[in-house]
DNA sequence: ACGAGTCTTTGACCTGTATCAAGGTTCCTC
DNA sequence: GAGGAACCTTGATACAGGTCAAAGACTCGT
């Protein structure tokens, strides 16, 4: 971020030229700059005069742990940018019988699968703190920020073919298979944002997990209980899990 | 293909000006106006010339039933447009377990969760035809257009949601609601098509079908006999279900 | 540090769907 | 229109994972 963030200022009018010397003054002018997870997140594409205006439209905001941030079906007004703690999303049968479909993470965006109302809802796990932007403000900015469009688009791209990963294991994995692969996403997930890949944080329950897995938490259970019996994993303090055996788990993941 | 390479031409400069009088002509410099599924394809956005210019970076193909269209993990160069029969996606496990992750039919886009390989396999059912363009060139015109990347965006943005239903499906509904839910969701693609909803084709086979919805052919074949023997649904000839008693199959559906 | 509530693990048993195995059907091909 | 190949249906049986039940293990507020 050095610096690029008086840019904004620029398009404003008067231009403050000073370089910046108090970080507060800053970061008036542009919280984003100080965010720490934008590099990881749809706003690194933008530059400091795009990140203010997006910055403009946004309210950051905190959820307690099981708060809903959207609800299925409400008309959809906004769209978030989660810049802290863990978030599920899931839909419901009338009957109660509930399917994780995602869990989202800092830096993750919520809401491209955005008709006119949610397809999902939304709750948090822990504590979450977020970007929320109105909807009709963010088109407008793709609109002037073709390339915020377009990396949109790509977030899109990479949720779809995760989506059809998460249709292949629900359809065809075994109870098994599935945790691995489960446990191997995180890890790898983590890594992604910059974390450990091995020991992992699981902040969500068992049930959560088997409500992702499309299994019941006592099998989600047993199967766990295996995996630290044949020694591959290890559960440690903290809900973290150390992944032993990468390689062995890797083949596990899809039946190998 | 007819032609249709042709069209290319008008950008290159001498421009037919005349109204359109003989509808060959017509064709040469567009072959998409004639094209019967342009407006339910993602083409619909665009105008005359737009289209001409996407004319000219298409190729119409046609594949035999079983050919492969795409292959999973192969480099992605091409994108598609279907214009006739159906086509399925599919990803497979090392033993052979298979996972359809969708149909197309004509009117859909193939290739939007283009990530440098593409993420699936895609195999016509049926004998195919379609609209091939390069991918490099493809992404040159949404830069052109954005009103295209906005329309691929939306595309997206409904299939990362019917991603969502079919993970629901899989993870947490009963063969019965799945096959239910499947041909119920046949019918409303049907119509959204123009077609008729009722007497719905389905041109794919029972292990197709299976593949589809995680279970077995004899599941589903099962789950068919006694779906006729309720009343609620009739295999008709030529692979086509009448859905009689929607309201009773909707509430099927989700287990209610 | 105690107790209540919640989450996780373990055990015993059950069931929906898979698997294995024939028969039927349909639809080409010659 | 006979033969065959692929597909679909039906039946008998098996088993992975679900359900029901209860015993640990955390967590948190007081």
């Amino acid at each position: 971020m050095r610096d690029g963030l008086h840019v904004g200022a620029l398009l404003m009018s008067n231009v403050d030229l000073r370089p910046a010397q108090k970080r507060p003054i800053d970061l008036d002018i542009n919280p984003c700059a100080a965010c720490s997870i934008r590099e990881m997140s749809i706003c690194a594409v933008l530059d400091g005069g795009e990140l203010s205006r997006l910055a403009s439209i946004a309210r950051t905001m905190t959820f307690d742990p099981h708060q809903a941030i959207v609800d299925e079906a409400e008309p959809a007004t906004f769209l978030f940018n989660i810049t802290g703690g863990a978030v599920k999303l899931y839909k419901l049968l009338p009957d109660g019988r509930r399917q994780i479909t995602g869990f989202l993470f800092e830096g993750d965006f919520l809401g491209i699968a955005l008709n006119d109302s949610y397809a999902y809802t939304a709750e948090a796990i822990g504590q979450v703190t977020l970007c929320r932007f109105p909807k009709e403000k963010f088109e407008g900015l793709l609109d002037e920020f073709p390339k915020l469009e377009k990396q949109l688009l790509e977030v899109a791209s990479n949720e779809l073919a995760q989506a059809q990963d998460q249709m292949l294991l629900l359809g065809r994995k075994t109870a098994r298979e599935k945790v691995v692969s489960f446990l191997l996403s995180l890890g790898s997930r983590a890594e992604r944002r910059g974390a450990p890949s091995s020991p992992a944080a699981l902040p969500m329950s068992r049930s959560d997990i088997a409500d992702y897995l499309g299994l019941t938490t006592e099998t989600v259970s047993r199967t766990f209980t295996a995996l630290k019996s044949s020694g591959v994993i290890r559960l440690l303090s903290g809900n973290m899990v150390e992944l032993k055996e990468v390689e062995a788990l890797e083949d596990l993941a899809d039946g190998a």
